[in-house]
RNA sequence: GUCCCGUUCGUCUAUCGGUUAGGACGCCAGGUUUUCAACCUGGAAAGAGGGGUUCGAUUCCCCUACGGGAUGCCA
């Protein structure tokens, strides 16, 4: 093993929908993978299914890594734009013997296929032009194939799957360039990994079958051959495969349902991935840990009880201002209206007091309606109930007690639990009717702590009103 | 059909021949508490099945079952 190279990998989706949890999972780990060593993380869109590709889908997927903070270097790739380069590296094969003019007819494939299935032998195709003097037919439509070694193995040193070997009868002369002079996708891949310099190839083990293929290419044209990290699918909660019909949906709607960035990436960097016992970790932790042997071997499911802990807890260590901003690009993926200024300065003042207790951003923002609310407060059913006619008369007795007090915890808590005990009551009973007041709510976060973010004024400007 | 890969508590996983098989999420019980949470303590919960190899297998090998993938002029 040659070191060091500097590393280099790369995310390529195709641009046929919006970027699914798996995709963001290989995406992730490419990026993780380079950045924490110093490396490269390109971005190649495999857009040469022109029928299925679509610029929307492109920027879903931009979008998608944009939001869980998957910054690629240089510029995006079309793999689509290539075209020409992967043409040229299959003549050059053509020429050199390596490949070879084909001219079957998908007919006469299909009718091999079916015959030979008939038969339990293999169907994998084995053209008569392999060999053939094509100069005989030089005006009939062919495609390019590869000359695939016929006998021996090809063995596939995979950094997760191990070594894979796969007997070389199991390689057919695959093609490289359609009938119409395009380039298969098998051909384009390499041809762009190579120009690329891509050291490590992460993605799906959807494609470990394919590596035996692509390595044909790399080994005719005297390539060096990536690093291979066949990685697992991730399956839904029912153990099926996750597809975009059976549950699995776009990273933006994540960021709907009011997931941090951060909570995502911590949640699918251990999905499939461990480094010992660690569970909730940063980014730079992340960066620091990843490595390919730290990957599974088996499929992993997708559970949001788990995501929704882990995204509680970096919601809780987050930095106030970077979660308002955070908030508000949740609340503009909605299209929810932003929120006032009055109400930027309420939900910051709110964070510190509430974020520990919220697991998304809905459930923090519902936390810190006290703040998003102005007077005059409408409470809500239970609210009102608590706002009895006894209840009021008790907050107007408790007001001019709040009038003088120093505004700190301690002493809010001494007044509240001297008056308590001069109504020959507990605390408990007056702590429905303040929520009430305070929020419109039965349930709120701490009295002490709303009293305390709301300020003396405000404070008692919401019992006044409560009390009339 | 053929070939390849996988299989530890419900879920994510640790273990790299010798452990009472550990942790986390979730769940259950108790505690704390001004509501909801949070928090604290405790608990139930796993090596797919069958053969080997070995003094000893979750760990190594084989078979079976189940799941996934490949076998395209899709990507």
């Amino acid at each position: 093993m040659s070191e060091p190279r500097p590393v280099v990998t790369r995310f390529a989706p195709s641009p046929t929908g919006f970027l699914h949890i798996g995709g963001a999972r290989t995406a992730l780990f490419n990026w993780l993978f380079a950045r924490g060593r110093g490396g490269t993380f390109l971005l190649r869109i495999e857009d040469t299914d022109r029928a299925r590709s679509t610029p929307e889908a492109t920027q879903a997927i931009m979008d998608g890594m944009a939001w869980l903070g998957l910054d690629h270097d240089g510029e995006v790739i079309s793999q689509f734009a290539r075209a020409d380069r992967h043409a040229e590296v299959a003549h050059t094969l053509l020429a050199e013997g390596k490949a070879y003019k084909c001219f079957a007819t998908q007919d006469e494939i299909a009718a091999f296929r079916d015959a030979a299935r008939a038969e339990g032998k293999s169907t994998l195709y084995q053209s008569p032009w392999r060999d053939a003097d094509t100069a005989t037919h030089p005006d009939a439509p062919y495609v390019v194939r590869i000359k695939a070694p016929r006998d021996g193995q090809t063995v596939i040193r995979d950094a997760v799957q191990g070594d894979v070997t796969i007997q070389n009868t199991q390689l057919d002369d695959m093609v490289l360039l359609r009938a119409d002079g395009t380039p298969v996708y098998m051909l384009a891949v390499v041809v762009d990994d190579h120009d690329m310099g891509v050291t490590h190839v992460i993605r799906g083990d959807d494609h470990l079958n394919n590596a035996a293929r692509q390595m044909m290419i790399y080994e005719a044209m005297g390539w060096d051959v990536p690093v291979w990290a066949h990685i697992p699918l991730i399956h839904g909660p029912d153990g099926k495969k996750l597809s975009k019909r059976h549950g699995a949906l776009g990273a933006e709607e994540y960021q709907k349902m009011g997931f941090p960035a951060a909570g995502m990436r911590n949640y699918l960097a251990r999905l499939g991935w461990s480094h010992g016992d660690d569970e909730f970790f940063t980014d730079a932790q992340a960066r620091d840990w990843f490595d390919l042997d730290g990957i599974g071997k088996s499929p992993a499911r997708f559970d949001l009880k788990k995501l929704e802990n882990l995204s509680g807890q970096h919601i809780a260590q987050a930095d106030d201002a970077a979660l308002q901003q955070e908030i508000n690009a949740y609340l503009a993926a909605n299209g929810a209206a932003p929120l006032k200024q009055s109400q930027q300065d309420g939900l910051l003042a709110a964070l510190p007091h509430v974020k520990e207790r919220a697991k998304t951003f809905p459930e923090l923002i519902d936390k810190a309606h006290f703040m998003l609310t102005e007077r005059p407060i409408t409470p809500d059913e239970k609210a009102s109930k608590a706002l009895d006619l006894v209840s009021r008369g008790i907050l107007t007795q408790l007001t001019p007690h709040l009038q003088t007090v120093t505004w700190s915890r301690d002493s809010l808590e001494a007044v509240l639990n001297d008056f308590a005990a001069a109504q020959d009551t507990k605390f408990g009973k007056l702590a429905g009717p303040l929520r009430a007041a305070l929020a419109g709510r039965a349930v709120t976060p701490s009295v002490f702590d709303m009293m305390l973010v709301l300020g003396r004024e405000e404070t008692l400007a919401r019992l006044e009103d409560a009390a009339a």
